[in-house]
DNA sequence: CATTACCTGCAA
DNA sequence: TTGCAGGTAATG
């Protein structure tokens, strides 16, 4: 479920309350299959006594920078939470990994569906995580010839294109579709097919929603909650997203909802034409 | 590129 | 009971 802005809020709210303290132990690890790497032995063995140096994020992933040179990296897929709770509270049977603190709290990963995953990372490992992934579009560095680039001949849809992490990161299912809605684009435009107003539309389309859904603290459709427990409310702020036959924001027609790449994908078929109804663009002789 | 798997809960 | 859900990796 979360996306980049989502994440982002977990990675703020969760810096705001555990920074410089340390991991004093793994109190619950009941679902051993979220360890991607390293072997489950040095996990548990390495992870007590981590100082929380550093919180961020890179895509999807949140990254807590721990001393000695390691870097906790959590995904939270689908219907991941990470939260803080008191040294009372009880984790449910949901949360399958908790963190004790120094300070009696503790950092809970509660996660419904099991997707959820962790990687204990030394700097080479974090590299290659790096390097895994596309351009950040919410950095400074991030410009429109980025991602005309990024666009530039290749024949793959507008929306997986987008929705493929090592192409351009953060990017999910709602943030696409709302962007492409912005940008007045079909999600089965060929990517290449952009002329230089349309790649500029979609790029700052790309950066709207995604700033708008930091804005909001995020988008709670079912479970997703920020580090305090709370739920964002972008959904309230959706043109296309989970809106099926609902108004068009701009126009009134009533949203589409289509498969492609079989996830959910929404559009106004009036603001974003359908690319096979499009103008044959004729050959234009000299 | 498309399909399937990974999990569980919830709505239709 | 079936299908669907914010993600990704593995497989034809």
């Amino acid at each position: 479920m979360p996306e980049l802005p989502e994440v982002e809020i977990v990675a703020r709210s969760l810096a705001a309350q555990v920074l410089q303290h340390k991991i004093t132990a793994i109190e619950k690890l009941d679902w051993e299959r979220m360890v991607e790497t390293p072997d489950l032995a040095t996990f548990r063995a390495t992870l007590p006594d981590r100082c929380i140096l550093a919180i961020g994020r890179r895509a999807k992933w949140l990254l807590m920078t721990l001393d000695a040179g390691w870097t906790l990296a959590l995904h939270l897929r689908m219907s991941g939470n990470l939260t803080v709770q008191a040294a009372e509270a009880m984790p449910d049977i949901y949360t399958h990994l908790v963190l004790a603190l120094d300070d009696g709290r503790r950092i809970f990963f509660q996660d419904q569906r099991k997707f959820g995953r962790v990687r204990l990372l030394d700097p080479v490992g974090l590299a290659a995580l790096h390097a895994s992934l596309g351009p950040e579009p919410l950095d400074t560095q991030f410009a429109i010839n980025d991602l005309a680039q990024l666009l530039a001949r290749r024949n793959a849809r507008l929306k997986p294109l987008l929705l493929n992490q090592a192409i351009i990161a953060g990017l999910g299912n709602i943030y696409v579709d709302e962007a492409l809605w912005y940008a007045h684009l079909h999600p089965l435009r060929a990517a290449s097919s952009l002329d230089p107003d349309e790649v500029e539309r979609l790029y700052y389309a790309i950066r709207t929603v995604l700033q708008q859904g930091i804005q909001n603290h995020g988008s709670t459709l079912r479970t997703y909650r920020n580090s305090y427990g709370e739920p964002g409310n972008n959904q309230e702020h959706f043109a296309v997203y989970d809106r099926k036959q609902q108004p068009c924001p701009r126009c009134g027609t009533p949203i589409k909802r289509i498969l492609v790449a079989q996830r959910g994908t929404h559009f106004c078929p009036v603001c974003q034409p359908d690319p096979s109804a499009l103008p044959i663009t004729v050959e234009n002789n000299r």
